[in-house]
Parts: structure tokens; C-alpha cells; sequence
DNA sequence: TAGATTGTTAATCGATTAACAATC
DNA sequence: TAGATTGTTAATCGATTAACAATC
């Protein structure tokens, strides 16, 4: 581990585990800067269909989550509504976007043009929030030359020449995890100081560069975790008795188990549901 | 609102805002599950090298996180190290597996096969790790009849009897923003009770069903906010003076701006990083 | 004025972290 | 035994929430 780098895995809303991100900017929470982007789409629509006030009920209704958090988080960033009416809907359209950055132009490159790639420059959401495609990269020979979304894909030779005279300040992984953080270092080194990961990677960072990741892999487990659980009450059927088993008697038998030598190994292929989790592999005999 | 139906955003990691989801199961808190496929991931990676055991220390390095959490977080999952020694890799390997239900098999159905039902169709991960393809399906009689990951494309209208026959329990929206609440509707109704929505729109559940989402938009704007945030640091400028202003006087702009029925404009297409957000079109003149 | 709704307070809850006793 | 490393404790920090005074 090279000294002063740290590995930011920065993930999702909160985490303040990553270790030197200063967790407040100007005092907003971290937890407020992942949800404002949520009330503006909200907003958004209001403001669409000329929604002129809305108050706080309504707004949190339209974006998911409870009226004291919204007014709590619209409170670190200043007093936007008006008592015994609401909030003016195009001027927290305003104020909302001025804070997450969005009164100006973000060129972005995106790294990988495979099908991911490919699927995120087709994306309409991109270009609609002053986020601008500056180019599309790959190491590829045969997909350089190619385009996608009405760009052409470029050679990552070019990479350096593009970050520079684009002044592109966000890049975005969506490369095989072999070559993510070789990619990163070379964004990076060109001036690059924000990386959306899409690469099932944990990448290394210098201090002052953000990195956030997006994992469907780790969506899926996550929601297996719950699934599982769901399924396990309904039907009582959970955990061996073993593993249930009080600390001491648990312990032993993880020692018994590390002794055999045991090799872990999941099982696939079978029906869903219901099925318990095949302990032979792992289970003394 | 319909009665009973949460609007469970349910969104990244933490979020224990989402009112009705039992925050921890087993009592292993949420913050601690979505960290568990990223042990599993690195120690899957040690376990490929062959590697027999791990300190926390070395694997919370590679997980990216610290290593006092990683034991915190182990401790809820039972005692599974040794001390003086380490975690034996394949042991754990199987224990977390099991904590995550990924010793069984997931079927999964996708449902929207543009750009992105595509790649994630094709994604590896998903089969890697107990996730199997059940169907994907589309609206659009062009696309279904098509093949992609080797899989046909079908039509919505065997959603039901493929949920069903199946047992999918965990369906992946990819669809248009418009049509995710009602493709979510009949994921429900046919007995999936988790989803991950790609879609860029607030799904509305019933109790007991889980709902993620991956927002890349939202990740973007996240990153923009702190891009922001460095070049206002680093050049000296950030807000005007009126927006920096105490409370009173700020409040005191706001009423005038109001009063003039600003309308706002985020201003695009301007050359980035050092540009100041136009305040023209809501500030009185 | 009376009703409505914001902005803030304070209590609660959950997550992180450092430190260290337990123990291999 | 001595060194290493876990598992746990307790302190701290940040986020959520209900309630309500301020005020439109």
C-alpha cells in the first residue's frame, strides 16, 4: 500500500468509514447531499406539470421519504418555504441544483465501451442534469472506431489529450475489473478527481479524489440476504441446530471444522426456495 | 397513498429511514450486510490464490474498510477467527456465503431489454454468485423474439406463469422510467417480494417486499456536489455574497425572488469547472 | 385572526472507532 | 512462554424522528 493513498471505497449514501472524505461540506451532511438529488427529480416533475408551491408533506411523499427528513435536510441549506404555505417549486429547482453543482456543464468520459458502456452513454438521465458525454474510450482495437450513442469510440491513447483539453473532472469505469484500477491511475494522473465505479473493483485513490461505486452484484446479495430471511420465517426452517448452537459449542465445532481441512464450497444449480444450504461440503461427517 | 403500502426507497446502504423494513434481522444490522459481499469478494480473491488464512487487518485492506469494523462485523455473524491467527478463508468464505443465502440458487428475471437489461444480462457476475437468469422480458414485440446472453427474449404477458413456474422471487427493473411502477405491480402481484429497480422512479410496495435501487444519475449529481465543492475550495469563489448571507437577509431575497415569480433555468452547455451558476433568471434585478 | 406549515430542538437510534482483555 | 490477533467494550459520532414554537 503506497502511503498517502488511501483506498476509498467510498461506496453508498453514508459510509462515513471512508476515512479522509470530509464528511460535511459547509455543513451538509453526507446523508442530505445523497438525497437532494432525490427531491429534485421530484421537484422536476412538479415544475413539468407547473406545480407552482408544494409543501414538505407532499414533496417527501413524491420522493420517497418522511417529511421531518426533508425539512431537516432543506435546513442545511437554508430557509427556502414559507410558513403556512410551502416551498416555491422553481426556486428550490434552483437552489437544489446550484448546491449539488448542477448550474454547470460536467464533461464526463466513460471508460469500457462494452455493453455497459455502451448502455450509459445511451443513457437519457446523463445529459439531462449538466452531465455531458466529452468521450467515450476504450483499449479495444475493434471496438475503437465504433459508435455508440452518436459518438465515436476513441482509443485510451487519447485518454491524457481529452481529460486536458476538456477539463473532464469525472470518469467513468465500466472496464473488465482486470484494468479498473489501472484506468483509475491513468484518469487520475490526467486530472481527474471524481470516478464512478462500475467495476466490481475496490479502487485506490490519492487523497482529494472521490470515488463512488455502483455493484449490482452486491444489490443481488443484499436483497438474497433479506429474501433468505423472509423465506426462513415463514417456513421456520433456518439455521442448522449446530449453527445456532451457544458460542462455546459453535467454536468447537468451527475448530473440528478448520482441522478437516474443510473446503467451502456453495452450492449451485439447485431449486429455489426452500431449499437449505448444503452442509456436507463443510460438516465434519 | 394506498393504505399498507410503503413507498420503501429502501435505497443504498444505511437508509434506516425506510419505515417498516425490520432494520436488522437476526440483529445483524444493515450497514454490516451491504459490507458482507465485499468480504466475500476479496476473500473469494484469496481463496483463488489459494491463500489459507487472513488477518483482519490484511482483509479489511483489501475490502477497503478498517479493520476494527471488519471484526465488528464479524462478531455479529458468531466467532469465526482464531486468535493469533486469522480467519481460515475458505471456512469464512462459506460461512458469510451462507449469511448472504447464496448457498442456494436465486432465479431472477429482468424485465426491460434495452441497453441495459442487455449488459446486465450479460453481466458475470450475476451467475457467479448464485443469481441464475430465469427470463428476460420486454414489451416491445420488436425485442422480444430477440436472443441476448444467450437467453430469448419474452413477452410481459408470461411474466406470471414464469414467476411462478419458476419461483422468481427477486425481479431486476430495467425498463423506461415510466412503465417501472406497473412492471413492479405485476412483479408483486406474481409473488416477487424483492427488486432491484435501474429505473430512475420512486417505487410504491406493499409490506414485505424489499426494494433497491441503482441510480446512476444520482450517483453523478453525489459526485458532482463534491466536485463542486473542491473547485470552490482550491479557487477561493463558491456562492454569491447574498447566498452566504445570515438567515434574515437571505430569507428577506428569497421573498423578493418569489414575489417576482423567478423562474429558474440551470444553465447548460457552458465551458466547465470555475464557471459561477447564472443567478439571473432568479434574481431580481 | 385562524389555520397551515415551516424550521428547529431535543431525544433516540444506529454506526464507527480505538483500545484492550481474552486467548490462540 | 511470548507474540499475535481476535472479539468486545465503551465512547463518540452522525442520522433520524417527533414534536412544537415561530410565523406566514
Amino acid at each position: 500500500m503506497a502511503i498517502g493513498r488511501s483506498t476509498q471505497s467510498t461506496s453508498q449514501t453514508p459510509e462515513p468509514g471512508a476515512a479522509r472524505r470530509p464528511s460535511r461540506a459547509r455543513g451538509i451532511p453526507e446523508a442530505t447531499v445523497a438525497r437532494l438529488p432525490l427531491y429534485l427529480r421530484a421537484l422536476t416533475a412538479l415544475s413539468e406539470r407547473s406545480v407552482p408551491t408544494v409543501s414538505s408533506e407532499e414533496l417527501a411523499t413524491a420522493a420517497g421519504v418522511n417529511s421531518a427528513k426533508l425539512r431537516k435536510d432543506f435546513s442545511y441549506l437554508g430557509s427556502y418555504g414559507t410558513r403556512g404555505v410551502g416551498y416555491d417549486v422553481e426556486y428550490l429547482v434552483y437552489q437544489i441544483s446550484r448546491e449539488l453543482g448542477l448550474t454547470q456543464d460536467w464533461p464526463v468520459v466513460i471508460v469500457g465501451i462494452g455493453n455497459l458502456g455502451h448502455a450509459l452513454a445511451n443513457y437519457g438521465g446523463f445529459a439531462s442534469r449538466g452531465f455531458r458525454v466529452a468521450a467515450l474510450l476504450d483499449a479495444d482495437p475493434t471496438v475503437v472506431g465504433n459508435s455508440a450513442a452518436g459518438l465515436p469510440v476513441r482509443h485510451m491513447d487519447e485518454l491524457e489529450a481529452i481529460v486536458e483539453s476538456q477539463h473532464v473532472s469525472i470518469g467513468v469505469i465500466t472496464t473488465p475489473p482486470g484494468a479498473a484500477q489501472q484506468v483509475c491511475d491513468r484518469l487520475v494522473e490526467a486530472g481527474v478527481t471524481s470516478i464512478l465505479n462500475f467495476a466490481p473493483t475496490v479502487l485506490t485513490v490519492p487523497d482529494g479524489v472521490d470515488v463512488r461505486k455502483v455493484d449490482l452484484s452486491i444489490e443481488l446479495q443484499i436483497l438474497a440476504f433479506h429474501e433468505q430471511r423472509k423465506a426462513g420465517e415463514e417456513s421456520g426452517q433456518g439455521d442448522s441446530m449446530l449453527d445456532r448452537a451457544p458460542g462455546p459449542v459453535r467454536a468447537a465445532a468451527a475448530k473440528l471444522r478448520r482441522a478437516a481441512g474443510a473446503k467451502a464450497e456453495p452450492v449451485k444449480g439447485k431449486p429455489a426456495k426452500g431449499t437449505e444450504g448444503d452442509l456436507s461440503a463443510v460438516m465434519p461427517a
